[in-house]
DNA sequence: CTGAAAGCGCTAACAG
DNA sequence: CTGTTAGCGCTTTCAG
């Protein structure tokens, strides 16, 4: 690997020179840039990335938390993190948390030690340990998709969960459905929540009440949207539609309900969150609320770029636009 | 951010013994250690990665470039390389190439730059810019799960992709189907070639000829598999059984089938590639060939690792067990 | 416009 | 066992 020295030697100029006539063009005179790009050319000569990261101090390098790889919605924020990434010179290093603790506080390390300049934590946990947290305060961080719960240090990207979350459930009352199941998320999760709020605010506001036993816990996966429409389908007060909280259980809960020889839309219907493209694809197609996964993603990255910058790190929220995307697997309630 | 002379200032010892009692405890008496120790606390230090990475030449991150992040199958691998970079040490960056030739460049360029200290191609193409070739030729790269056309200097981590193909077909056959469609990937891909040939190979072994108007070109996504099935199903000779070269088009093709009137796997068998976990979804579940994702991550990165430090890198191939996973969409074939 | 030199934070000889 | 010192490759003052 040849180096700037050597490129120097090479032109005959000294290594501030060529620095300066790589980094800033303008600076040097035509003549003594063109014989430095020749000895480049040459000399087979890169800058040395790690060098120069090093010597300004920064990696340039932004770390992603993401609570699940495999979940097609969040590869969509990453390539809208990424995109951004790019355009502004940062690279991105991937963190799959698995939901994990231990893995989290390993990842979020590294921004710690100049691995990264900044954290998007797209789960909704603090992720660094208590023992850092001082040292953690600084860190340019912002958490998008999710929230993290009772922190309001940082800027948070998302999504209207509670309205998404009124619109569908507009929709399921609006096609005769009084007795609504609901798949939910993890609830530590505030945007679980918010979600949860959301539906059952409609619900009131329409004269009905969410049936606490109708309300099952899930985790964001298929099995377990299984077993929730397992759960909610065998009981005696069975609901008439199921509001699942991402795709994934919508795929689960489709399955299970198929499987215990019900029809979808005409015994039950049911209702996902995401918009993820399988979802285009289930049978019956998915009705779900369609989240600009990109942009989230496009948006976060911007965000902190700022903050790397100098912005100073305060709460702050974005709100982007649902879209609510009726398919094949709602439809009206007969009796 | 406290450096390590700040350490060496506070516990009153050289930054070299600051620099031991970290990196190798032993080699300083327990009583410095513990001094230094404690001044490590009081300061809130962190060793600077990108300091040590620099002095050492090296970046200890690993670029992989993957297609497509949001193909499950491709997650899962990387899942398997996360986690073995992990246990070595590494970290991971992200390039999802798309496909596109200018982002495999860009990305790959990185480790031209030492940003990386070697490349995970997860896709079928040389990734390097012609013109840095040369470089090009000593950073430490393996290919997973594609491979390069015809270029066998790197290692490759792959599936026994014709023996699973054969598998396939002689389970097709099995099931009394003789007019056999297929749905490929970019012919210019290698493991596609490999899964036609195997495919086709089985067939004739049963004395069966693969109709080249029932082979069709996908690029491995849902809607180029719904084009395909219909293309195959609206032919005057149809063919009974749809063999999909992975599982998104193969849950295209179901899709497309039924939208047809057609029943799986009464009317039309369908069959997959990958086993993502959608597959157990879909309404059959799909028949699939499971491929070890996790498995080829971590085998590559491993493999990788073992270039970075020093074992040359030569042409080499890991063959990988396949599992043929038999589930409702494939079936008996009803004259 | 260009060169000399300091320095980024850490590691690794080399002495002691 | 510990300290001194010379880099790693590049950027960036500061002079000229």
């Amino acid at each position: 690997m040849s180096n700037i020295r050597e490129v120097a030697r090479r032109s005959g100029v000294s290594v501030a020179t060529v620095s300066r006539a790589l980094k800033d063009p303008q600076m040097v005179s035509p003549r003594t840039r063109e014989r430095v790009l020749k000895a480049v050319e040459e000399a087979g000569y890169r800058p040395n990335q790690l060098a120069r990261n090093f010597s300004s101090g920064k990696s340039f390098a932004v770390m992603v938390l993401v609570p699940n790889i495999a979940n097609p919605f969040f590869s969509k924020v990453i390539r809208g993190i990424e995109k951004a990434a790019q355009d502004q010179g940062y690279s991105v290093l991937l963190g799959d948390t698995k939901g994990d603790t231990a893995h989290e506080q390993f990842y979020a390390g590294m921004a710690l030690t100049n691995q990264a300049d900044g954290l998007i934590q797209l789960g909704g946990c603090y992720p660094f340990a208590e023992k850092d947290a001082a040292l953690a305060a600084s860190v340019p961080m912002v958490n998008a998709c999710e929230r993290i719960a009772e922190d309001d240090r940082y800027p948070v990207v998302e999504l209207d969960n509670s309205g998404a979350a009124q619109a569908l459930a507009r929709h399921l009352i609006g096609l005769g459905h009084r007795r609504i199941g609901v798949i939910t998320g993890p609830m530590k999760s505030p945007i679980v929540r918010d979600r949860l709020a959301g539906f059952e605010e409609e619900m009131q506001r329409h004269g009905l009440t969410l049936n606490t036993e109708l309300v099952v816990n899930g985790e964001f996966t298929m099995p377990s949207g299984a077993e929730g429409a397992q759960k909610l389908l065998s009981s005696i007060s069975a609901p008439t539609a199921i509001f699942c909280m991402n795709d994934e259980m919508a795929i689960g809960a489709i399955h299970q309900a198929k499987k215990m020889g019900l029809q979808i839309p005409t015994d039950v219907s049911v209702a996902g969150f995401d918009n993820i493209e399988f979802s285009q694809f289930t049978d019956p197609p998915l009705t779900t609320v369609d989240q600009p996964a990109e942009a989230l993603g496009r948006y976060a990255m911007e965000t902190l770029r700022q903050i790397i910058d100098g912005k100073p790190m305060k709460s702050s929220r974005t709100i982007l636009p649902f879209d609510l995307v009726v398919r094949g697997s709602t439809d009206r309630y007969q009796d």
